[in-house]
DNA sequence: GCAATGACTGGTA
DNA sequence: TTACCAGCCATTG
């Protein structure tokens, strides 16, 4: 795994920089950006996230299923809550039906 | 080179 | 709906 002390790599710095575009409001899951960049996998991407995640909106990454990082639900849902990202009634899970956002879908 | 690990995913019960 | 399982793949020791 990568380690957060040591540098990113080129593949580490094209996942960040797919994270920063996502607009507020909107998600996308480690699959879908695995699969958006055309390279890694799902798991590349959550370790991408855990080592270097802290310098852009890790929030708006998350599992296919809606479900926040583990050990930031609670950050991720302020962030949600801030930014009116919907929410599943009684869940602490994203709607990703309404919120995943395809990269093509420009904020306007 | 090999075995273990992890902010994952989709299928099945 | 939740829980468990096999598959996935680069990084780490």
């Amino acid at each position: 795994m990568a380690r957060p002390d040591s540098h990113p790599s080129d593949y580490a710095e094209r996942v960040l920089e797919v994270v920063e575009r996502v607009p507020p409001g909107r998600v996308m899951s480690y699959g879908d950006i695995a699969e958006y960049l055309g390279e890694g996998g799902p798991r590349q991407v959550g370790a991408v996230m855990s080592a270097w995640g802290g310098g852009v909106p890790w929030w708006r990454v998350i599992r296919a299923d809606g479900s926040p990082p583990p050990g930031h639900e609670v950050r991720a849902l302020e962030h949600y809550a801030a930014e009116a990202t919907p929410l599943r009634p009684g869940t602490s899970r994203v709607d990703m039906r309404a919120a995943r956002w395809d990269g093509t879908e420009l904020p306007g």
